[in-house]
DNA sequence: CTTTTTTTGTATCATTCATTACAAAAACCT
DNA sequence: AGGTTTTTGTAATGAATGATACAAAAAAAG
């Protein structure tokens, strides 16, 4: 990208790479837990280059939850968007959650939105309002793939896509919730069968109603 | 209970009113964003008295959770108790949830389990042991009111109430983290009729299985 | 009334916190 | 090479943190 030679010397960091690792500290100690010096040390930068990149520890961490919300790439979303059967989709996604809550790279459990975020929502200015739109998104990619499926017809056109999203959605909540209070990735897979049934179960009891 | 006469100075506080005091503190503000001046002006005692009633931060923490975990009087879980019908048991119980986000009386929003001390599980020792067994305990509960259903012949037999329990109360997880981000209650209140279906569904689709 | 026991209140402790001053280092520019 | 610019690394800042020491206070016991 902007790789174009600088006068003066060159940072040696990398801007993205220090933010996932910054994530990964947060994530697991909370907004006050994470300590400048675990933060720097984490992310191999000194305290002054933190500062001069980032404004300060707030700065740091509102860039934080932002890369992490609009991260496209999230693996769980990714795997409901990929699958061709919408039963597939919302089985893959529910697992992939369990993965990710459960053995994710940084050593972190649940969710760094939900397990963390949360909790500092009311404390950091700006936070509250980043996760708000990170729910957000999140209800409109989920309902989007919803859509298509009733574009295609596989489910019903009456199918209530933008409810069922958030229900989705809201589910996940329930298992990273369980997942960084420590309950197992096999426990937690005992309950998917049930969750896509219920997500995807207005599609068949829509002719009842 | 115990208001026998005993020597020596008598305290100025209630242990109980102290402990839920300090669940308002830490419910706000997290572990970590609780300070010592934070917990004790909110109790209205002073550092030394705290340390001699609860060893130390981690203590107090330890019993404020263990307060709230097993505390019966929980509004959802009474009102879903409470109601006759299944339905509106379960439409209540919602309700009682948003209500209970969003406008509790310390102000906080959330839970303080979903959104304190998930974040702090790993890392004050015994919080994670706290919360498993709260959410089992929940979970339990909520399903003896599904069992209970069943055997009154409201619900079929083959109702799978300790799925359809873990579901509803995964569900929870997902409006009280949209409540902690600052998502207001009537908008909330929308999802309730889809989740009530979601959660009762599996009694109508279970024909068609 | 004195002693004993327990809690309160104040004042303080050493640590850790987030943040910054400043000089050496490493690049490009002329 | 000499000058300019930007980042690094060290070291230090004041403020806030969790936790205590200790004397005064308030009760019952003797």
């Amino acid at each position: 990208m902007n790789d174009t030679k600088k006068v003066g010397r060159p940072k040696k960091f990398d801007r993205h790479q220090a933010v996932e690792d910054a994530i990964g500290v947060f994530w697991t100690k909370g907004y006050d837990g994470a300590s400048m010096k675990l933060l720097t040390d984490a992310m191999g930068i000194n305290s002054p280059s933190l500062y001069a990149e980032f404004g300060d520890k707030a700065g740091l961490y509102l860039e934080a939850i932002d890369h992490y919300a609009n991260d496209d790439a999230c693996e769980p979303l990714v795997a409901l968007e990929r699958e061709a059967d919408i039963k597939d989709a919302v089985t893959v996604f529910l697992g992939a959650v369990i993965n990710y809550s459960t053995s994710h790279p940084s050593g972190a459990k649940g969710c760094f939105l939900a397990s963390c975020v949360s909790t500092s929502a009311g404390n950091v200015k700006g936070a509250a309002n980043l996760l708000q739109d990170a729910i957000k998104g999140t209800d409109a990619r989920i309902q989007a793939r919803f859509d298509l499926e009733k574009a295609r017809g596989t489910l019903p056109a009456d199918f209530p896509s933008a409810d069922q999203a958030r229900l989705l959605f809201d589910l996940r909540q329930g298992l990273v919730f369980r997942a960084r209070a420590g309950i197992s990735d096999q426990e937690l897979r005992q309950g998917i069968t049930t969750a896509v049934a219920a997500v995807l179960a207005s599609a068949y009891t829509a002719a009842l109603r």
